[in-house]
DNA sequence: ATTACTAATTCACGAGTAA
DNA sequence: TTTACTCGTGAATTAGTAA
């Protein structure tokens, strides 16, 4: 099955380029004995997974396919019908949002990619941990393409789209290519306010589910 | 780690609606004892991976988000980047190719979103079958797409493309929404004649790198 | 039919250590 | 420093079987 040492190796990129690595290393990244990881090196060498030139590691072209071919599976199972849910909690935004919403340039291209014209002012989720790797799958999704512009000196950034609900009102998640956020703050537009319509107030659990 | 018994149940779709199997089943499909089946099962419900009521199993939320977190882990190290290279060998294709890439509606597209004009013709090129999952992976990312049209009664559809070089030429892998194609043929258009100009023929092999 | 317990066995692990 | 061997221990597996 899938070893969890490929999976190192994958992560460091053996399959681009030789990985300089030592069986310790592997081994204290993985929580096992320095033993068992040039065990398992041999083990996977002897498949034809990895190849092994004194110090330096790559997987080969079948340790790839393998790897590969449980990703295919996994992808083909997930997104047969992936529910993107976001549990989030009410954060203060900067007042940022409102100011790049007022713009026209961002304001008619969301108009016309996403059916709405955006209430001026975003509100600000935080997300749980375990839920960024559901953001960087979702972020996998192609998603409507807002354009980025200049105006005199500034330049503003692309923002990628996603049509979402949030608890039960349509808007959209909004990712600015620059985002000052880190991965636990998404950010949510809408025609309303969302934060008066739902009578929001900061730390208030909220669930945006996206199409 | 990854669970082969979460992986067989997520195959199954029992993150969608629950499974109903037998460890026997189990354990026939992963080539271990019902009795390690069973273990396994008891141990994913006591992990809170599975919940199983009778005979009926589903993936919990938690196990899902286990899944999903490997699911992005893999392919943040893939994607990074993942050179798709397919190994095909030359075979006829049917005129078909020729007849489409002569109607002005699809030539005009590609000169436009791939940056040459095709020569009307495709060469056809059977991958082994260890590439399929290579494709499907290709087939998952975003390429250029040529829109479908109708002419009179006949309809033509959407064709999706990837810039590719075969054997050093610079050309387009084609996915027609609708191929009359399996899996492990693939069709490749290019500014000039391919097989002419490679002086290729039945059964020689190509190398097909896509970027 | 099933599932899952107990007992026997195999196999993977880490400690110690040589090269 | 490494890597990888041997070996004792314990965990995981299978066989047999009860429910």
């Amino acid at each position: 099955m899938m070893d969890e040492v490929i999976l190192f190796l994958l992560k460091r990129g053996a399959h681009r380029e030789p990985l300089e690595t030592t069986t310790i290393e592997i081994a204290d990244a993985l929580r096992i004995s320095q033993q068992t990881a040039s065990r398992r090196l041999i083990l996977l060498e002897k498949e034809g997974m990895v190849r092994r030139v004194g110090r330096l590691i790559s997987i080969t072209e079948r340790g790839l396919k393998e790897v590969e071919s449980l990703y295919a599976a996994l992808g083909a199972a997930l997104e047969k019908k992936m529910r993107f849910r976001f549990h989030g909690r009410v954060t203060s935004g900067t007042r940022d949002g409102r100011y790049y919403l007022s713009l026209k340039k961002y304001k008619e291209q969301i108009k016309e990619k996403m059916g709405f014209a955006p209430y001026p002012g975003t509100l600000n989720i935080r997300v749980p941990p375990d839920e960024i790797n559901l953001r960087l799958l979702l972020r996998g999704k192609k998603g409507e393409l807002i354009e980025g512009f200049g105006i005199g000196e500034r330049t503003f950034g692309r923002i990628i789209c996603y049509r979402c609900r949030l608890n039960g009102i349509d808007g959209a998640l909004v990712f600015p290519e620059r985002s000052h956020h880190g991965l636990d703050v998404m950010e949510v537009v809408a025609p309303v306010n969302l934060r008066k319509k739902l009578s929001l107030k900061e730390g208030d659990a909220v669930v945006c589910d996206v199409d």
